[in-house]
DNA sequence: GTCTTTCGTTATGATACTTCACGTTTGTGT
DNA sequence: ACACAAACGTGAAGTATCATAACGAAAGAC
């Protein structure tokens, strides 16, 4: 029993080895064709540049959608270690200080691969429908299990996280509850909600600057804007109050 | 000298206007086909549906992707003009009202037509770098000058905006001038700033949902989020005192 | 030491983009 | 009205890529 019905914990055999150091090649060498030739990705390319031909890639990933696929797991994983790691601050006290390495975070997970930020956010592929547990799972789900740890760590440290705009939709509300059961955690509708707020607004800039929509400001002043939309998430998610800011 | 060197006012001519007749119906039907059969846009199936053959399409667009920017430059327009009505609201000094149709008309224009939205803001397609002036020019640009606009008006209003967080940097402050000088606009730093957090906002909630991102949250739900997100944003411009929102 | 599985290659088919040469339609000038 | 020129559309052809199939070679299992 110990070996043959549940095969998640084998000793993992010589050929078994092999075959995922080969498949982390091909995922890596995958993912360089894509930063530097763009989203067209040749499987033809990245066989030459692993010395074999195309169709022995085809014995590792049924389809280039496939490896496509494997490449978005790879990248929303490391994503969400990435921001967990800024969150899990070395002040675990310091909740604005948390949010804006978070929020630092992901935007340089964005500069750091474009091409990779991209894949994940971006139209993944001809033939690839935006709709399908491809994406989101992953995605929103790893960073808000993130950002909720984050919270949760917030409201047992009795810190006071009481968002700015406290707006509840009804269903809303209701809604909270439920999405919350699944990752274990117990966070007010309003508080939940503001990091929502937050993921959209810092998602919304790391995607205008990756997508180009930004280039019309200096990458400096971008800097500036950030770091100032930081300050104000700061507020809205209720880690610092309004006043702080003197006028 | 009447007909010869400048040719931009004409009289259009009966071939002039077949042919952008035909222009017209080329770019519809790959919209069609756009919202149909996703981002894998084949140039037989345009013509198929038009009654010619793929070749003919080449009289019209010398490439796949010069097609794909024209759909893109007729998006964008699109959006900057669905953004401009939104903002000039009938109650010009309703300025937290001008900003919620903004925001409101943003998402909608992005559920309205998703696959438009994914064509402007997903990565256009392979072999369509993220740089150049396709992307961002008509974009930023556009949605840049709308809101600029109402913040302007209701400057002139003497209406009081003044933005939640006056976090701004020096390299923003610098280039806050610049940018605005080609627009004609003359909006004080921080208040730009916080038109950009804006955009930021509501293009990541956008971006979310459109993406397939927010699935796990119910449509319900999800336009209670971004109605309380819209809230936030609205006291984030400056458009409404904190304290209205009692806790 | 054979036998099976896995792996990689060459050859092949299918599909789509794009170009080319040619005929046809359409508008123009006389 | 008629010849001419430009624009337009078609079928054939070239190229590139994805993907499959059939075959041979290597590696591990018994």
């Amino acid at each position: 029993m110990r070996s043959s019905a549940i095969e998640s914990e084998r000793a993992p055999s010589r050929r078994e080895r092999v075959r995922a150091a080969t498949i982390e090649e091909i995922k890596a060498t995958a993912m360089r064709m894509l930063r530097e030739h763009g989203s067209d990705l040749r499987f033809a390319d990245i066989a030459r540049e692993m010395g074999m031909t195309a169709p022995a890639l085809y014995r590792y990933y049924a389809d280039r959608n496939e490896l496509l696929s494997a490449l978005m797991v790879d990248g929303f994983t490391e994503l969400s270690a990435q921001l967990a790691a800024a969150l899990d601050a070395p002040d675990l006290d310091d909740f604005a200080g948390r949010i804006r390495a978070a929020a630092v975070s992901y935007r340089e997970f964005a500069r750091a691969d474009p091409a990779r930020f991209s894949l994940l956010f971006g139209l993944p592929n001809p033939g690839f429908g935006s709709h399908g547990e491809h994406t989101s799972g992953p995605a929103a789900g790893a960073a808000m299990v993130a950002l909720e740890q984050c919270l949760r760590d917030v409201i047992d440290r009795r810190q006071i996280v009481r968002p700015l705009v406290r707006h509840v939709g009804p269903r809303w509300a209701a809604e909270s509850g439920i999405v919350q059961a699944g990752a274990g955690a117990r966070i007010p509708a309003d508080a939940y909600q503001s990091l929502l707020h937050f993921l959209a607004a810092v998602h919304g800039f790391a995607c205008l600057e990756n997508f180009d929509h930004l280039n019309w400001i200096s990458p400096g002043a971008r800097d500036d804007l950030f770091d100032a939309q930081i300050e104000l998430l700061i507020v809205a998610v209720g880690a610092r109050p309004p006043q702080s800011d003197p006028g």
